[in-house]
RNA sequence: GGGGCUGUGGGGUAGCUUGGUAUCCUACGGGCUUUGGGAGUCUGUGACCCCGGUCCAAAUCCGGGCAGCCCCA
């Protein structure tokens, strides 16, 4: 049972709603949380299919420690700065100190480029495309947040090294393209592909690219992101190679992620005050049959039921509740909060008429359906589910985008959206604003409705070199 | 980073001011009964976040820790 209101207080419904559905827990350690199985399975489907899209582009699987020396975290100062104070150590082996410290990852870019040093010694050896699905530790001081901001998240880390810039620079489109293509088509979700500024970008990159959500509540969260490395890293680790002109040359590099923070943008999309609603390629049970049957009818209703799902069972992850110690009612509430996106009911009437009824989750319409083609008709309804959750929150996307090159109009819009305005491209302006209104600039969007360069900083008033998305962010 | 609030069976809670047998709902096990939107009934299991202090006596008062939540930057 969910008492928050999505509407009313967001953050208690999101509580209330991965809990209490079973997606995901607390646990025993402070900011890190359990995946149960829909949680899982949603990632492991969004993992599944991204991977097979790396492949498709000539990325390999690797995998690297979990480990990381101390020296190695500390070669790029960059890097080292953004990332030590939430580094975890492995100080000791049982009662025995370990001679250096041990990190445990908060990502991997250190310990592949040492090895990437000795790997890459001509031309001949690259590009380089190689990509770790892994977990990674950040021990977040902020106020941890199930999926959204936990200390622990399983991501896929990209880590690319090619022999020119321009060959680098390749690359982002493509990577970029294929997790836009995983969120329009897997979790359903819209995105804002952009440049992060320089105070935003990654930790030791020339440039970062996001994907940036917007969130019911009017805050944006960023989504999957491409970097682009330069050679910073090449040069701390000393990562050359011989170039067909004879001259030793760093490489350059780029990495690359998508993380299960992508769950918590689906939960707070899509779901609403009945619970979940997830996407019909994540779920993991995606037609849930519940009979309803009396002492009397009982055997031919479950007979019934059993033959539908015999019928359904290899085109879709079916599941027949036939659990006799709850009533029909309870098993629809139970259902709705996991967020199934369809559900059959099966009664006297369906069994008579050859049909069933079909429910769907995301807006709960009732439909009669024939079995004579049962499978076309859900096949349906489930790419109907899908579309219809993804235009709804385009919808929400474009109708919360705001344009405008006035400061106050900017200070009453913080927090409701996202604010396209002009920027000069200093970082005064963009702390000033920030401490002002509470907005930040989520990213530089390469598709903005109007294109502000040559026009006045919406700060500052000198010309304004970007259009800029501004927003409160998670 | 700053301020505030709260920790009681699996979940939600009452009790705390004024110290003395811990309340109710839900969930869970068993029985009967019921099944088209969270049925009913009987019965059972199960809790005071941790450490220390005060006291004859601590869920209650005091100190510290840990955890969760809210607001501001």
């Amino acid at each position: 049972m969910l008492t928050a209101k999505k509407e009313e207080n967001i953050t208690e419904w999101y509580t209330q709603v991965i809990v209490n559905s079973e997606f995901v827990d607390y646990s025993a350690v402070s900011g890190m949380m359990v995946y149960r199985p829909d949680s899982y399975f949603a990632w492991d489907v969004i993992k599944e299919a991204t991977d097979r899209m790396f492949k498709e582009v000539g990325v390999d699987d690797v995998y690297f420690p979990l480990f990381i020396p101390e020296r190695f975290l500390m070669k790029e100062s960059e890097h080292v700065k953004g990332f030590s104070p939430e580094v975890a150590w492995v100080t000791h082996a049982g009662k025995s100190k370990l001679s250096e410290r041990l990190a445990v990852r908060p990502t991997s870019e250190t310990i592949m480029y040492d090895s990437f040093s000795r790997w890459i010694r001509s031309w001949r050896d690259l590009p380089i495309k190689f990509n770790i699905w892994a977990s990674v530790v950040r021990w977040e001081f902020k106020h941890p947040t199930p999926l959204l901001r936990s200390r622990e998240f399983l991501w896929n880390e990209g880590h690319s090294a090619f022999a020119t810039h321009e060959e680098a620079e390749t690359e982002r489109e493509v990577i970029l393209n294929i997790y836009e293509k995983i969120l329009h088509d897997y979790l359903a979700l819209p995105g804002i592909r952009g440049k992060k500024t320089d105070t935003e970008k990654f930790a030791g990159a020339l440039a970062s690219y996001s994907i940036e959500h917007l969130m019911p509540d009017g805050w944006v969260l960023q989504g999957p992101d491409h970097h682009s490395d330069g050679q910073n890293f090449a040069k701390a680790f000393d990562i050359k190679f011989i170039d067909r002109d004879g001259q030793k040359k760093y490489v350059f590099q780029n990495t690359y992620a998508i993380s299960t923070r992508e769950l918590g943008a689906m939960v707070l999309t899509h779901g609403d005050n009945k619970g979940l609603v997830i996407p019909p390629k994540l779920a993991r049970i995606q037609v849930v049959i519940v009979p309803i049957y009396n002492d009397v009818k009982k055997e031919e209703v479950m007979n019934y039921s059993r033959s539908v799902y015999e019928l359904l069972k290899s085109n879709f992850r079916t599941y027949l509740d036939d659990r006799d110690e709850y009533s029909p009612g309870w098993k629809y509430n139970e259902w709705e909060i996991k967020g199934i996106p369809v559900r059959l009911e099966i009664g006297q009437r369906e069994v008579d008429s050859k049909s069933v009824t079909t429910v769907r989750r995301d807006t709960g319409k009732k439909e009669g359906a024939k079995l004579d083609h049962l499978s076309e008709t859900l096949a349906e309804l489930l790419v109907d589910i899908h579309t219809n959750l993804y235009s709804k929150a385009l919808k929400f996307l474009e109708s919360h985008t705001f344009v405008t090159a006035d400061y106050g109009e900017l200070k009453r819009l913080a927090g409701t959206g996202i604010v396209q305005a002009p920027w000069c491209g200093s970082e005064d302006c963009e702390a000033k604003i920030k401490e002002e209104t509470g907005v930040k600039i989520t990213n530089l969007p390469l598709d903005a409705q109007v294109n502000f360069a040559g026009q006045k900083c919406i700060y500052c008033g000198k010309e304004a070199k970007h259009t800029a998305n501004f927003a409160r962010s998670y």
